[in-house]
RNA sequence: GCGGGCGUGGCGGAAUUGGUAGACGCAAGGGACUUAAAAUCCCUCGGCCGCAAGGUCAUGCCGGUUCGAUCCCGGCCGCCCGCACCA
């Protein structure tokens, strides 16, 4: 008897499937068989990977060897998000080049998840950062340019002025710049953006048609597009003067409920409308208050208590229904630029917002909307809106009508006075893609002070990073280097400058997924054919994270690809199944003095946990998502060096549902350890000489019989599993199984047939989710070539179904006993015996039967009183 | 504030169309083997009553529908997530 090695069992089977080419995916072109694309996340090359990040590969091989199995043909490819701030970071930090920090973390990685024994076809393998990949997605720029999908506008950016950089939102804090600690200034700068808002409605459309994504990221994404229909409104200025001012008629405005324009009592804009604007040019108080709101403008926390402010701006628009009613326009602090047209109009009584801004600032407040069932007498409102549907009154024209219909005749009335329409907005925006860093994409863009904005020949791509850049000063090195930057211009030949903005990493995630269906084609993105043969992917694993971002802009990004004609994708969606799994956490560990600590620096002693180095008694903190700045990561290396990357895989897929986190524990960690030794022991234990796992069984009864149904019921329990997403329950039917194995005994010729069946369906069922030890396992009873090449097996329906069952029976709701009966036996016979049981016939004692309910082969429930 | 989700033993969780609640794992306790330990194996393991057989309560709380509810409906409490002044 020995234990089992993983150390040395796992090479040897890695060796194994590279030496059959097990992993390569065929070209489904050529084939007839069914294809079934899986594909995981691809990660960001940030280092090293631990026992966290294995679990979104481990289940994305989980579907892809079982499918593989099933006999489909298997696209499972991996690259690496490779462009990114870290890497710059790191330049900065250790003077690194970022291309060099990223290449080293990707080999460093790429070893880890090899070791990890995923099936992955690493042929097709790509690295975002590289100029084989960039190249396309730079011819694919300029397509969406040619297209108009592409256009360049000012946006407002957070500059820090002492790194001379543009942040992201997230490095923001508190105002100040995360590295720096300048405060951050809002700048307006020349921007390229995607057109995404271009295909805001079929994005939204398209999600009904996601069938196999979970509701919450559909529900996500429709929020994010935020459609909303309503009007558009003209209120025209009072004052001739004020046209010429401002430069149009009027004020627009948009709104959902233009069937309460009869309440209207004020106009509100945003502290930065262009009228706002304006004003705030010659009137300090003005320029004032946009300043105030600008401050609170930093913190989120202070916008969520900041109270309602507004300033009257002194200017005064006409009712579009009444020329003679007069409003006034006020600026204020809860008005957002960014939507509609950047101004409302406030109706208090049905808008809590205008209404608290109405009360504070004693604008008059007209209840129009009449609740269902209010006597309009006495109907009031004080401190609360109603913003419920009702019976429109005080409302001139519209009185009586109700919600939706004063909405229809309001529009049509704007309409009959030229107005305002019909309209709809969308909370959605477009994709801005510049960021002025170094290391991403650069854009293929030359600026001529004769021609303009002009795109790269496609001949000449791609525009390549140039190496020679560095980090000892602030802002963007691609902004210092002269030689890379300045150009001729390619239409008039005169002297002109590079674009020196890269493109935001999530355009290179855009389209990834096509890249991998033919990564070896230098001369185009990829090949339509074969595109169009493998996509849509079918299973897609990621996290929750990127619910929203990555997967609009991927959605966008494939429907951007088929109207430009590169790709026959008539849906447009790339990812027909989504799952979206949950993180392995690990308890944190802190010093007294703050420091974090990691699971290796500290010890349990006499019930105290205490840092190792210092002997002092630590506090044990919250579970969290491992992650290296918390110091709870179990590194994957050291965790296959001591247990094997089975167990790694099998321990991230126990105990929880994949799209619940699971908590990282040792003693867990110890159960999958007995676990594997366990199974091995099984096999180890078989007689040599025993029939091929992959032989028929002769006939057998008894407990031999009892051993094959429960085997059979195993493959059905743990393929259902699989299928619908429960590896948690998998690995419970697996268990279950085994331990049915392990009570088996019996030395005669059809036990040791039905043990060789049920250690080789065993082997098979473990396969997906421990390779390695399947393969040593199959190896060990005998069976013939690699598991990793056999079919998934089937199941023998008249196994699993006994011929008898055991049906409890109920008196009154409440078990009082059990019978066995023939399967399908008739419902009389079954009440019979039901009624003769003897602790249901105890039970009954004194009462008189009612009604006997028998659901065929589940339960018996006799009514009694 | 709006939207969504979730509450089951000491813990993670099963129970997939309303039909034996607590599968499986972890932890814990007891025992076997051993000079001892490790490893391994066996047994117990929701609460209460009971020597036991068995009874009884129990899936956040209150109510409803049903022969029967973890599952469906209404109300409440708690936790988590997303968006956040969206006109």
């Amino acid at each position: 008897m020995t234990r089992y090695n993983p150390r040395e069992a796992e090479p040897k089977w890695q060796a194994a499937w590279a030496e059959a080419g097990v992993d390569a995916a065929a070209d489904p072109t050529q084939s007839d068989r069914e294809k079934y694309y899986v594909l995981e996340m691809f990660p960001y090359p940030s280092g090293r990977i631990h026992v966290g990040h294995s679990r979104n590969y481990t289940m994305g091989d989980v579907v892809a060897r079982y499918k593989r199995a099933k006999g489909f043909d298997v696209l499972h490819p991996m690259g690496w998000d490779a462009f990114g701030l870290p890497a710059e970071n790191a330049a900065r930090e250790r003077g690194v080049h970022p291309r060099d920090w990223t290449l080293e973390n990707i080999r460093v990685m790429r070893g880890q998840l090899q070791r990890l024994g995923l099936a992955i076809d690493w042929t097709r393998e790509i690295a975002t950062c590289e100029p084989d990949y960039y190249k396309h997605q730079q011819a694919i720029f300029l397509k969406l340019f040619e297209r108009g999908l592409v256009v360049r506008k000012k946006a407002k950016v957070n500059w820090d002025p002492v790194d001379q950089t543009v942040l992201a939102n997230e490095q923001v804090v508190d105002g100040r710049g995360w590295r720096s600690g300048a405060i951050v200034v809002q700048r307006e700068l020349d921007q390229w953006f995607f057109k995404i808002t271009d295909y805001a409605d079929e994005l939204l459309e398209g999600i009904e048609t996601l069938d196999r994504w979970p509701d919450k990221v559909r529900l996500m994404q429709k929020n994010w597009i935020g459609k909303s229909r309503g009007a558009r409104i003209l209120f025209p200025f009072v004052e001739k003067d004020d046209a010429r001012r401002f430069g149009c008629e009027g004020i627009e405005v948009f709104t959902t409920r233009p069937d309460t324009l009869f309440g209207a009592s004020f106009l509100a804009l945003a502290p930065d409308h262009a009228v706002t604007n304006a004003l705030g040019a010659e009137d300090p108080s003005v320029e004032s208050f946009q300043d105030y709101c600008r401050r609170t403008g930093v913190s989120e926390e202070e916008i969520e208590k900041a109270p309602k402010r507004g300033l009257d701006l002194g200017v005064k628009v006409r009712h579009p229904f009444d020329k003679d009613w007069e409003l006034p326009v006020w600026t204020a602090n809860f008005v957002l630029s960014t939507y509609g047209t950047g101004a409302i109009f406030g109706s208090p009584a049905g808008d809590q917002r205008d209404l608290d801004f109405a009360r504070k600032y004693d604008l008059p407040v007209t209840p129009v909307v009449l609740p269902p069932n209010a006597d309009p007498k006495t109907h009031k409102i004080t401190d609360e809106a109603y913003t419920g549907d009702g019976t429109l009154y005080n409302s001139r024209f519209l009185d009586g009508l109700t919600t939706a219909e004063g909405i229809d005749r309001a529009i049509a009335k704007l309409e009959e006075v030229g107005l305002g329409e019909g309209a709809t907005t969308y909370r959605l925006r477009d994709w801005l893609v510049s960021r002025q860093r170094y290391w991403g994409c650069p854009i293929p863009i030359i600026h001529c002070d004769n021609c303009g904005v002009v795109p790269v020949q496609e001949e000449l791509l791609p525009v390549r990073l140039p190496d020679d850049v560095r980090f000892d000063k602030p802002g963007n090195p691609l902004d210092r280097h002269d030689g890379w930057r300045h150009v001729d211009c390619p239409e008039c030949g005169a002297p002109a400058r590079r674009e020196t903005d890269t493109l935001d990493t999530f355009v290179c995630s855009s389209w990834y997924f096509l890249r991998f269906t033919s990564p070896w084609r230098e001369d185009i993105p990829f090949d339509p054919e074969v595109a169009k043969a493998w996509m849509p992917v079918d299973q897609y694993v990621g996290g929750i994270e990127h619910a929203i971002l990555h997967l609009l802009y991927a959605r966008f990004f494939t429907r951007a690809l088929r109207d430009a004609g590169l790709i026959d994708l008539p849906s447009g969606e790339p990812f027909a199944g989504l799952f979206t799994q949950g993180m392995v956490t690990h308890r944190t560990y802190r010093s007294d003095d703050g420091r974090w600590l990691g699971p290796n620096e500290v010890e349990e002693r006499d019930g105290q946990t205490v840092e190792i180095a210092t002997n002092k008694t630590v506090s044990v903190g919250q579970l969290e998502k491992m992650s290296k700045s918390k110091k709870n990561v179990v590194d994957l290396d050291a965790f296959i060096e001591d247990f094997g990357a089975d167990a790694a895989r099998w321990f991230v897929l126990s105990d929880s549902p994949p799209e619940r986190d699971v908590e990282y524990t040792a003693e867990g960690v110890d159960g999958v350890w007995r676990f594997i030794q366990r199974v091995w022991a099984l096999c180890d234990g078989h007689p040599q000489g025993a029939p091929s796992p992959s032989a028929d069984v002769p006939a057998c009864d008894g407990a031999d019989l009892e051993l094959r149904r429960t085997v059979h019921r195993a493959v059905k329990d743990v393929s259902d599993a699989i299928e619908g997403f429960r590896f948690n329950s998998a690995v419970a039917s697996i268990h279950e199984l085994v331990n049915e194995i392990r009570r088996h005994k019996g030395e005669g010729d059809a036990a040791i047939a039905a043990r060789s069946e049920a250690l080789g369906l065993m082997a098979r069922l473990i396969s997906p989710f421990m390779p390695h030890l399947a393969e040593s396992c199959w190896e060990r009873i005998g069976g013939e070539g690699l598991v990793a090449t056999q079919g998934w097996p089937d199941y023998d329906p008249a196994l699993i179904t006994a011929d008898s069952v055991t049906l409890p029976v109920q008196v009154n709701g409440k078990r009082r006993g059990e019978i066995v009966v023939a399967r399908g036996a008739p419902s009389d016979a079954v009440e019979a015996t039901a009624l003769a049981e003897a602790g249901v016939a105890r039970s009954l004692e004194g009462l008189t039967v009612r009604k006997v309910i028998v659901v065929p082969d589940r339960i018996v429930n006799i009514v009694a009183g």
